[in-house]
DNA sequence: TTACGTGCAAAGGCTTTGCAGTCGG
DNA sequence: CCGACTGCAAAGCCTTTGCACGTAA
């Protein structure tokens, strides 16, 4: 697989041995299709018959962002959870604030307004994520919350760590 | 003040009293003008003779959220950060990795194209979070972290929680 | 062999919660 | 007066860290 082969090149440039736990947890992440929290590798891996140590799976993937080959996101739901990160172009979320859906997106004209406001206001960007919040079609009509005073409900506080 | 009305106004709604801390914090709040941490407003409001408990300042803090007067923010520094949300249109932010600093930007083309792919994807949207991470003018220059594999530098992984 | 990794449990840091006393309306 | 609030301290959670032992190269 190539984004082990990625890894495996990084650790050897920093002089890092690839242990067994390490070529788990990557391997864990790489074939997932989805975002993963620390806690589905562990199961992941438990039901594989691998038992790793969470504190070696943060260590790890750690390791994956610092090496360009994962990608932390956190959407608000207390924790963290990671994405490999292949050559892959940058994609942007869309995520239901109802069930919790995630959809990935992609848009070069968001790639564009990027550069123009940050050479505008005289950054070198690195990276950046973009996500908006909804109701997804399945749950659009089953709203409940409390009442917003004020501002129209289609600005409304949005969560954010939410 | 006029978004202390609409908290006041927010509060009878709902049948909730308007204590002398909700007043405070709301006040100290609305007056700031950037982001505060929770510890940032516990600071101001003791420097003001004002001796509010955290578990007061956090569940006030959510309180003015569900009012839609304040918004949720965070720029992964392992806690929260609010700010006040008048009738304000949706702005999104630029950030310094470096030294943290945070820059604020509006873009109609930003609201058009999230208007766009939230239609396109079947999404009724309620908010976003859009965060631009880079090197700001002073830090650039200043690099130094660990080299990544593979993607080019510009593509690399963010900080995101981070 | 030797530096680095791993697991476990304890520590950390932010946020939430339980409870007795207090207060707004 | 009654329901809701406040403050404090304790509890919760996710994540990091210390340490003795194990392991890649």
């Amino acid at each position: 697989m190539l984004m082990m082969d990625l890894f495996r090149s990084y650790l050897h440039q920093n002089r890092l041995p690839l242990t067994h736990q390490r070529e788990a947890i990557a391997m864990a992440l790489f074939e997932a299709e989805h975002h993963q929290s620390v806690d589905d590798l562990a199961d992941l891996l438990r039901g594989r018959g691998e038992h790793v140590g969470k504190a070696t799976i943060y260590r790890t993937l750690n390791l994956l962002v610092e090496a360009g080959l994962a990608r932390e996101l956190d959407f608000g739901e207390g924790f963290k959870r990671y994405e490999h990160q292949a050559g892959e172009t940058q994609h942007d979320y869309l995520i239901c604030t109802s069930c919790g859906k995630v959809a990935r997106f992609r848009r070069e004209a968001m790639d564009r307004l990027q550069a123009d406001v940050a050479s505008e206001l005289g950054f070198a960007v690195q990276s950046r994520m973009l996500k908006i919040y909804g109701f997804c079609d399945a749950c659009a009509g089953a709203e409940s919350s409390g009442q917003a005073v004020g501002s129209p409900a289609s600005v409304g506080a949005g969560p954010e760590t939410g």
